[in-house]
DNA sequence: GTTTGACTCTATACCTACTGTAGAGTCTAG
DNA sequence: CTAGACTCTACAGTAGGTATAGAGTCAAAC
C-alpha cells in the first residue's frame, strides 16, 4: 500500500493528475488513512499504467472509460476490445491525413515567397483570400 | 457597413466566434449603432478571412497575433512573414510525426489480436505494461 | 399601431484534459 | 520539538471556442 507521492514516482504521472483521474471516474477511489491520505494498492498501479498507455496513444477519456468497462466486464470478448482500438486507429488516421494536408499547404505557401525586402508579400495575400 | 449576422454569412464564421475574436484581441472592435449593434466594414471582413485561413492551417492565436502585428507594421519584410510560417510548418511537421508514430503503434497492437472469443486479450495486456 | 419573429446584446457556464495555486493539516527525520 | 516534505480540498486558469439565459432592437405583416 503506497501513498500518492510514491505512486506518482512509480508511474511518472503527476500527483495532481492522479487525483484528477479519481475525480473524473477513471481511477477507483482508494482507501484512506485516518489522516485522509489516499492509500493505493497493486490494482490502482495497474489502472494508472493503463491510463498512461492509452493516453499516450491519444485515446479520449470517453474511449478510455469504454475500454475500462470492457476491462471490468467478465463477459468481454477480445473482439470488442479490438473494435474499440480500431475505431481509435481510424480517428487517428483521419487526424494524420488532416495534418498532412495542412503540412502540404504550408509548404506550397512558403514556396510562393522569394524572401525579398519589398513590402509586397505573397504569403499575406494568400491569407487574405476568400475561401 | 454590415451587421454581425451578415458578416457571419459572408465568412462562414459563427456570430459567437466573431464576438470572441474581438474579445481576445484578434479582431479590432468595430463601430456601433445607437442600439449597440456592431457595424463592420471591409477591413473587418478581410481580417476575419485572415483569421479563418490561418486557423485552418492550425496557427495558434499567439502566432496569429504575431502575424497580425507584422501585417499592421509598415516596416515589415516578407522575410519575417516567411520565417513565422516556416516555424508553423516545423510545428505541424512534428505533430504529424507524433501522430504517425501513434498510428503505427496502434496498427501493431491491433495485429496482436486474433479476435478469439477467449477472455485473454493481448491488447489489454499491452495497455497494462509498465513503460 | 402593434405584434411577431428574427436579430443582437452582455454575461456566464461549459467543453477536454489537465495544471497551478492558496491555505490548512500531517508525517518524519534530526 | 521543530523544520521541511508531504498531503488534503477547493477553486482558478489554459486554448479555442460553443451554448445558454435573459433582455433589448429591428423590420415587416396585419
Amino acid at each position: 500500500m503506497i501513498k500518492i507521492g510514491e505512486m506518482s514516482k512509480r508511474t511518472g504521472i503527476p500527483v495532481t493528475t492522479i487525483r484528477y483521474y479519481e475525480k473524473v471516474g477513471l481511477l477507483p477511489a482508494p482507501g484512506r488513512l485516518e489522516s485522509g491520505y489516499r492509500l493505493y494498492n497493486r490494482a490502482h498501479l495497474e489502472r494508472i499504467n493503463f491510463l498512461k498507455n492509452t493516453r499516450k496513444l491519444g485515446f479520449s477519456q470517453q474511449r478510455i472509460k469504454a475500454l475500462v468497462s470492457l476491462l471490468e466486464n467478465p463477459n468481454r470478448t477480445s473482439e470488442k476490445v479490438k473494435i474499440s482500438v480500431q475505431s481509435q486507429l481510424e480517428e487517428i488516421r483521419e487526424k494524420r491525413l488532416l495534418i498532412q494536408n495542412i503540412e502540404n499547404q504550408l509548404k506550397q505557401i512558403i514556396a510562393k515567397c522569394d524572401g525579398g525586402e519589398k513590402s509586397e508579400c505573397p504569403i499575406l495575400e494568400t491569407f487574405h483570400e476568400e475561401t
